[in-house]
DNA sequence: GTGGATGAG
DNA sequence: CGCTCATCCAC
């Protein structure tokens, strides 16, 4: 796809309409004379005249994070390798013709001093991921987490060096970012007349601005007039650090030749209009975060800045089936073919909605930038398998090293907040070609989660995908597992049991030791019925009531101490009560229950739940001695805490998409 | 909630 | 291209 804008026109002359799509439609409301109101009001939001923004994104990122780690000459050829493909190349080794997709050898021979690094991996009982030379792809799994961290320290100092910028992390290594505001705030501090609608405006607030003062664009980088973008620049312009600052979309005279610096004021015409004070003002500041960036963490970017157009191919939305659908529906090839249908056409065909893709065609992107939760709200771990695995002892091992790969990245994510909590374990699979089929299933808030409770999940998972092996054989490619719904646990509670009520079979209940009737002593008693039954078939699921029966070494101090403590306070040492899962319960009794049939968590998970439960009974039973002197004089039962999403935006005003909506047509409701 | 599809680097 | 990752959405 080319020809971007290729109907467009500018208008040197007008202070309006600097561009018009054909003749009849307009965007009006791009570029208008920019008043007082515009200036000082922020209300506009993608409509904002005065919007800015910006995409940074950094050169060879995954080749960079190793260079900087590795303390190399940045000039030197580095590529990354992953098994023998490349998945990074710096600038350096670009020279010599490689490019990423080149087989490892292709790239030695064509550079013999070329620095490869093969991406970290790590295999089964690996506590974390390392750095080997020939890592085995039937052993190992690539890990990208440094790729990661080193990504959020950038996104950091975007969010430092711009506290009133909205910062959007498009992905490990770009970044999208709304100059909006700063620019505003910029303008109002270095034209601080502005600040004031004059008495003697004509309009009051709604009068145009005075006349710009001319603009330098000396420093900001390469400038791309909106002329030009037909024809834009190439990238031989850029800094000597092979990065590059674009801006876009300014309605600049013609002096400036694309690509070229014309090292100065714009002294050219009276076209220069506040609009593009502040494009140029974004450019600035982003130059300026970009030095700061490499100066810190050594990792060079490059950035367009842009008003509402983008020079060559740079649309999104229309790189995949939508854009395949376009051209299938137009026969066309090419985004400037597209540019004949008229809004009225497309409306007409796809509905009120496709006016969305018709300014996408036009290089309008009315997207908002909106910081994204620093945790992302999945976590997915997957390993392709150039051996397809036929025994569900294959299976198990693989699932052993995702959730080594899980539970690392969420034990990290978790010291930035202990409360963070995947609702949802999901394990996919793929069958030779077949596309992916997965299970998924509730995951239990656990404080410490080990790869043996993520693996004990993965392990059901996986029986209830491919079942146990044996009678069907299976060919199995790819295992994927992740964690969905990461949101917040509040004040930590009632969470063992959220989860275990769910598998109403495997109630049991059991008080453990002889002292379990003393922990009622202290608090009050449960009053509510109790079934008395144990599980029938035992034998189906380690349970925790196995677990002390069991273990034949496990002395009575052992098990006090796994499954008690003894309060400072009152003295009395708080059993754990295995019983009823669900329902009400009072401060002190915990309430534990194993977990599904079958042999479908180990003992481990177990251990992990039971540990769990007793560092929520200690919470608790503090809570209970704090309620008790609050609540001396009412008789109250204290109050329940109760389990609350954080992300609980239950989308209840979901649209519902016409069903009328077929083929094409669906592509076009709004984003 | 579950399972599949899509877009993106 | 092969791999990895996240989100959306119909059911």
């Amino acid at each position: 796809m080319d020809a971007l804008g290729s109907g467009s026109v500018t208008n040197p002359q007008s202070n309006t309409t600097h561009w018009k799509a054909k003749a009849s439609e307009d965007f009006n409301d791009l570029t208008p004379t920019i008043t007082y109101r515009h200036l000082l009001f922020n209300n506009l939001g993608s409509r904002d005249p005065l919007r800015v923004i910006a995409l940074c994104d950094s050169d060879a990122f995954y080749a960079a994070c190793e260079q900087v780690r590795l303390g190399i000459d940045p000039a030197l050829p580095l590529v990354v390798q992953q098994w023998d493909s490349l998945i990074a190349v710096n600038y350096p080794a670009r020279k010599f013709g490689i490019s990423r997709m080149d087989k490892i050898r292709d790239a030695k021979k064509r550079c013999p001093n070329l620095v490869v690094v093969h991406v970290a991996t790590y295999k089964e009982g690996d506590a974390e991921p390392g750095y080997w030379e020939n890592p085995d792809t039937l052993t190992h799994k690539v890990s990208l987490d440094h790729y990661r961290r080193e990504s959020m320290k950038i996104i950091q100092m975007f969010k430092e060096g711009l506290p009133t910028g909205e910062i959007e992390k498009a992905s490990i290594d770009e970044a999208f970012i709304d100059f909006t505001r700063p620019v505003r705030e910029e303008i109002l501090k270095r034209y601080p007349y502005l600040g004031t609608v004059p008495p003697d405006a004509p309009n009051g607030i709604d009068s145009p601005l005075p006349p710009p003062p001319p603009i330098s664009w000396d420093g900001k980088g390469t400038i791309v007039p909106i002329h030009s973008l037909t024809n834009p620049p190439k990238a031989q312009d850029s800094p000597a650090d092979g990065a590059e600052n674009e801006a876009s979309g300014a309605r600049r005279g013609s002096s400036l030749t694309p690509g070229q610096d014309d090292g100065g004021v714009d002294d050219s015409d009276d076209s220069t209009t506040w609009h593009d004070v502040a494009l140029s003002i974004a450019a600035e500041l982003m130059l300026r975060i970009r030095e700061d960036i490499r100066d810190k963490l050594g990792y060079t970017t490059s950035a367009l800045t842009a008003s509402y157009k983008k020079p060559m191919n740079q649309i999104r939305f229309l790189g995949g089936k939508l854009g395949k659908a376009l051209a299938e529906e137009y026969d066309v090839s090419t985004v400037g073919d597209l540019l004949t249908i008229s809004l009225d056409e497309m409306q007409r065909k796809f509905g009120e909605d496709s006016i969305w893709v018709y300014e996408i065609l036009r290089g309008i992107d009315r997207s908002e930038v909106k910081e994204k939760p620093v945790v992302t709200k999945s976590m997915l771990a997957s390993k392709n398998l150039p051996q397809p695995i036929t025994k569900a002892t294959q299976g198990y091992h693989w699932i052993r090293v995702l959730a080594a790969e899980l539970a690392l990245r969420l034990n990290e994510a978790r010291e930035g907040n202990l409360a963070l909590w995947p609702k949802t374990i999901v394990l996919h699979i793929r069958q030779g070609y077949e596309t992916f089929r997965s299970k998924q299933s509730a995951f239990p808030f656990t404080r410490n989660v080990t790869v043996d409770v993520i693996a004990g999940f993965g392990e059901k998972l996986w029986r209830e995908l491919v079942g146990t092996g044996g009678s069907t054989p299976f060919k199995i490619t790819n295992v994927q597992l992740s964690f969905s719904g990461i949101g917040t646990m509040e004040s930590g509670q009632r969470t063992i049991e959220g989860f275990l009520a769910s598998r109403p079979s495997t109630k049991v209940q059991l008080d453990l030791g002889p002292e379990a009737a003393s922990a009622s002593k202290c608090p009050s008693t449960s009053k509510r019925k109790r079934s008395s039954s144990h599980v029938e078939n035992s034998h189906e699921s380690a349970t925790l009531q196995e677990l002390p029966l069991q273990n034949s070494d496990d002395t009575k101090t052992e098990r006090d101490a796994r499954f008690s403590f003894i309060c400072d306070k009152c003295r009395q040492r708080i059993w754990l009560k295995l019983g009823d899962a669900g329902g009400a319960r009072d401060a002190n009794a915990s309430t534990v229950a194993g977990a599904d049939g079958g042999q479908e968590l180990s003992v481990v998970l177990d251990d992990a739940i039971r540990e769990d439960a007793l560092a929520t009974l200690r919470l608790e039973h503090a809570d209970f001695h704090y309620a008790q002197k609050l609540a001396a004089s009412v008789d109250e039962s204290i109050p329940r805490r109760v389990i609350r999403p954080v992300n609980g935006v239950a989308s209840t005003a979901k649209k519902k998409r016409k069903t009328t909506d077929e083929g094409i047509a669906r592509f076009f409701s709004k984003k």
